[in-house]
DNA sequence: TACTCGTGGCC
DNA sequence: TGGCCAAGAGT
């Protein structure tokens, strides 16, 4: 591997190209919330929120959840719940679950301070490579490389390197490049600038060469090839389910909802009852699932909805139906009835947000 | 390694 | 309009 990193870095400007990338970023930074923490706790949840999420749909949800949960130990104490409820729409869910395990687990083993050491940090759930890196050096000025999705396609263009970015391997690739030319005495920086230039001129389609402030350590600029990088091979779009899902009522006007397995899709959070369906006959078959599966008797009306909801790897063609319920509900801790007000307290996936939004609609 | 795991915005 | 994209990690 080194050799290979040495012909990359052959008649490589390292130190002007420090120089020159953290120049930039001393100028042109965007004001974050996160950018105004020290506390490694903070810059920890901010990375967590920003993984394959944009910083616009962050902003908000940071905000709210240091107001909600100011420090580890206030994340630490609170109920899973509340947690699942801040982070509702975020999406990857499991992001927010890992984090609470992993806050949990710093403040037993470490006495409630966030590792610095690169061996422990990486251990925690939820914590990978990137992450990492990017609390290290951001909040410890450790230089940890922290190569994320815009790093990656940066330097695939300064460096002309070729590697499908689509395949894991490749990131260890542009770790060992960042490890050689990342700055010792600003690592923070150095990480953030490389990211920010890739949010802001070194963008995927149609990047600002010109207003490039290290266009001229650029290689894939000089071929005039720069949009022709990164490869990224596509992704298959994934399949198609159809989902039957029924908003039914006791004669209280309460809601039926469930709360959605531990492991998988949208772990912990809950719904309204549902199942995968074959096209015919739908009304019969989530019947005999309300009986089957939760012991609940009921009568389905006619469907108030037909939404579909795309996801990074599958589909859901979703139509919702009105229905009672005939006789008793044993609720469980996964199966609860409650009234329309008590509906806000719990975290549901956006889809079914949808499907109340349709219910509420209804003139009947 | 390749697949799973959300959501909203963009052109 | 639909495919692509976004400060990835777990398995």
């Amino acid at each position: 591997m080194n050799e290979k990193i040495a012909l990359f870095l052959e008649g490589f400007a390292t130190e002007t190209f420090q120089r020159e990338l953290i120049q930039w970023f001393e100028r042109e930074q965007r004001e974050l919330p996160w950018r105004k923490e020290t506390d490694p706790y903070k810059i920890w949840v901010s990375e967590v929120m920003l993984q394959q999420t944009k910083v616009d749909t962050v902003i908000p949800y940071f905000q709210q959840f240091m107001e909600q949960f100011p420090t580890l130990e206030a994340l630490a104490d609170a109920d899973e719940e509340k947690v699942l409820k801040a982070w509702e729409g975020l999406g990857y869910y499991s992001r927010v679950r890992n984090l609470h395990a992993a806050v949990k687990e710093v403040k037993e083993r470490y006495g409630g301070k966030v590792p610095d050491r690169a061996e422990e940090f990486s251990k925690l759930k939820g914590v990978g490579p990137y992450t990492t890196g990017a609390v290290l050096s951001i909040a410890y000025g450790i230089p940890e490389p922290a190569v994320d999705g815009n790093v990656m396609r940066v330097l695939s263009r300064i460096f002309l390197i070729w590697e499908d970015i689509a395949k894991s391997k490749t990131r260890t690739l542009f770790e060992a490049i960042v490890r050689a030319i990342i700055d010792h005495d600003h690592p923070s920086y150095f990480n953030q600038a490389l990211m920010e230039l890739g949010a802001l001129i070194c963008v995927p389609r149609k990047p600002a060469c010109l207003l490039c402030p290290v266009r001229s350590h650029c290689r894939s600029f000089r071929e005039g090839v720069q949009e022709q990088l990164p490869v990224k091979t596509k992704k298959t779009k994934g399949k198609e389910m159809d989902i039957v899902a029924a908003v039914v009522v006791d004669e209280k006007g309460r809601v039926l909802i469930h709360k959605r397995d531990s492991d998988g899709l949208l772990a912990n959070l809950w719904e309204f009852p549902n199942c995968r369906v074959a096209s015919e006959n739908r009304k019969h078959q989530l019947e005999s699932f309300f009986l089957d599966m939760y012991g609940v008797s009921v009568t389905l009306r006619f469907p108030f909805a037909a939404l579909q909801h795309v996801f990074s790897h599958l589909v859901w063609n979703i139509v919702a139906y009105y229905g009672k319920i005939v006789g008793d509900v044993v609720e469980t801790d996964r199966l609860k009835l409650v009234s329309e007000e008590e509906l806000g307290q719990y975290a549901f996936p956006v889809s079914h947000q949808r499907i109340w939004e349709q219910y509420q609609k209804r003139e009947i």
